[in-house]
DNA sequence: CTAATTGCAGACAAAGTTGTCTTAATTAAA
DNA sequence: TTTAATTAAGACAACTTTGTCTGCAATTAG
């Protein structure tokens, strides 16, 4: 699995958000945690990296819950993986070398660049309005079988 | 970073190996723990790995060490770091889901599908053959700067 | 045979990830 | 104003990954 745990959490829960009717204001964490199966305090921790990252928003008490911080076009499944593994997950180099470039390549290096280049076009071009839509019209799982 | 420390460490050691001079036999893990700046017993154990997998042979005593237990024309990168994080570690489910395919795909699973193709197809024709002479002839890197 | 050199095995430790629990702070509604 | 519902914060624990250490087993050189 290529994804960390808190990874997956974030990007499950972020899709939850996204094909949730409109009519919907905040959500409760706990109910994306059970609806996703997805364990309570841990959810909420990632969630709150998510906030403080810009991505979504949080209100306390009766009638609270999060929300998406932005119109579901201008989110994207890149960026949102990379807010969680690292801003170089997958522009960094692939045998981890902190200076690894076409003027010092690692051994690796000429390859990996048209790989990452294709994964972060396509991640990038994965944005939440066209996605979610597409979960809902097709019946697209958001869980383990 | 995409991969652990432990692929990482194999894949430098394997590619280390493949650079050596064919007039060499066993080459002593200590060796490649100092030119590589990695720990030397947990290298012993990710080697071992490798060696119990059958990708490296090894042997005890002096003039002992490790080798490639096959030629460099018939090993690639692909298999290597899947046999360190997984066989399904590029063909698994993007979400982490066990049941994953177009009868029941999860909600990124067309867009993965294209892209996990490409990786695997380029990892796989990664042979140690070409990438030895290539690291050898251009200078490429094994080592952080 | 002996000694030196190597990989092998397993206990242990340090650090990171994943998850649980309790309490506090905030908000809306009764 | 009280109460219920909710996120926030932080201590803690279980597990995994990463790494260290010690001694053992095998092999070769002398």
């Amino acid at each position: 699995m290529i994804f960390s745990k808190r990874c997956l959490h974030a990007l499950r829960a972020v899709l939850y958000l996204g094909t949730q009717p409109p009519e919907r204001d905040f959500i409760p964490i706990r109910e994306i945690s059970k609806k996703l199966d997805i364990p309570f305090h841990f959810l909420t921790k990632i969630l709150k990296d998510l906030a403080d990252k810009g991505f979504i928003e949080s209100s306390r008490g009766a009638a609270g819950g999060i929300r998406l911080a932005k119109p579901t076009a201008e989110l994207n499944v890149k960026e949102i993986i990379e807010s969680i593994e690292g801003e170089d997950y997958f522009s960094g180099c692939i045998l981890g070398f902190s200076k690894c470039d076409s003027d010092n390549p690692c051994a690796l290096h000429d390859r990996w660049v048209a790989i990452k280049e294709e994964i972060q076009k396509m991640l990038g071009e994965e944005h939440l309005e066209v996605l979610s839509t597409r979960i809902q019209e097709q019946g697209l799982r958001l869980l383990e079988m």
